[in-house]
DNA sequence: TGATTTTTACCTAACACTTGGTAGGTATAA
DNA sequence: TTATACCTACCAAGTGTTAGGTAAAAATCA
């Protein structure tokens, strides 16, 4: 549970580059959050570009983990499945940020490569546990599961978008609710 | 049909805002796609804050006046309806550029407020619009057109904001045509 | 064990560049 | 002669990044 500096800067951030994106985080704001200077980061990383593919690697490594405890947790795929709009929603709770990868997608085009290549990972490991959850609560059928797990990724990081620019924890909640009565989620 | 300076500023504005965001408009490398200076911008907009509202404002301006003509032309307001996703479409199709209110609600928390206001309004002519051909359509109850307007809104940005993120305007379709099937938009 | 060297984990100071913005000038047209 | 539609030149602040230093801890050696 020790944090050690590596891990303060990584967590700080992450949180930055939630709240700013990738263009908003910068050495200084970032190594004032950690309580060093601005310097000191390029002790542990090379480059800004190599600290934020870290911070997007870390992002989805945990969001998997977080993904599998979910399910492993639940008795039936049915309830993980309901319980997946918490997983953003937190990011919401915690000050209006955003998840990562729906503000780097936004920026996508200006991201260094590397960056790119984790955010893409990120909606990877969604996408798959969506569709594997899908198939195991019988929402629909295997075949089709894969379409309809992307479509739900899509909305939910829309519904998050939305709520965030309105800072309205509450409209995210009717967005997911909508889903539900529409039937992209099932009720 | 004739430009002048002041409305090819807007025009290279909204583009270079679409592609790269709010922090992204810089104004020597928009004088430079106008073909004038940095500094003559100025003549015409006392600040990037101001030009950006601008910016905002002429964009849902256009929105509106666009989805009006769409209503105004289709025989049947679930025609217009199932052609509504095609006016995000084309911002992918151009460089693989996003809504204005997309990209700018992932970045509203460092907006000026009177940016801010014009994304608002954005959405807001946007659910609108949803509702009221929702209803007419007969797609929801009028009693609850508002919310799947909602729920419409944000989930198509979610699917233009992950195409975007994969360069993939296939992708764009096939998460509409999801949305379809899941019954989020009329078949 | 004590002395020495090395490594760790930072620091200050600065560089080159980009940014929004300003002061003041100038050629053209009304 | 005056307003229009620009321009050059500059400033101050912020950016990623580098060079080189330093105090304390750890490792090595006598």
């Amino acid at each position: 549970m020790t944090e050690n500096s590596r891990d303060k800067i990584l967590s700080a951030a992450t949180k930055i580059a939630q709240a700013h994106g990738y263009n908003g985080l910068n050495f200084r704001d970032l190594a004032e959050d950690v309580g060093i200077k601005a310097a000191s980061i390029y002790y542990y990383f090379p480059s800004k570009a190599d600290l934020a593919a870290t911070v997007a690697k870390r992002y989805w490594e945990n969001a998997a983990v977080a993904l599998e405890t979910l399910l492993a947790e639940s008795s039936d795929p049915a309830i993980a499945l309901r319980r997946y709009p918490e997983t953003f929603r937190w990011a919401l709770e915690n000050e209006n940020r955003m998840c990562l990868s729906g503000f780097m997608a936004a920026e996508y085009d200006d991201l260094p490569e590397a960056v790119k290549k984790e955010i893409q990972i990120f909606a990877d490991v969604n996408v798959a546990w969506l569709s594997k959850v899908l198939s195991a609560a019988k929402v629909v059928s295997p075949k089709k599961s894969e379409a309809r797990a992307r479509a739900i990724f899509a909305a939910v990081g829309g519904a998050q978008l939305m709520a965030r620019s309105r800072s309205d924890i509450t409209l995210y909640d009717a967005l997911i609710n909508s889903y539900r009565v529409a039937g992209l989620l099932p009720a």
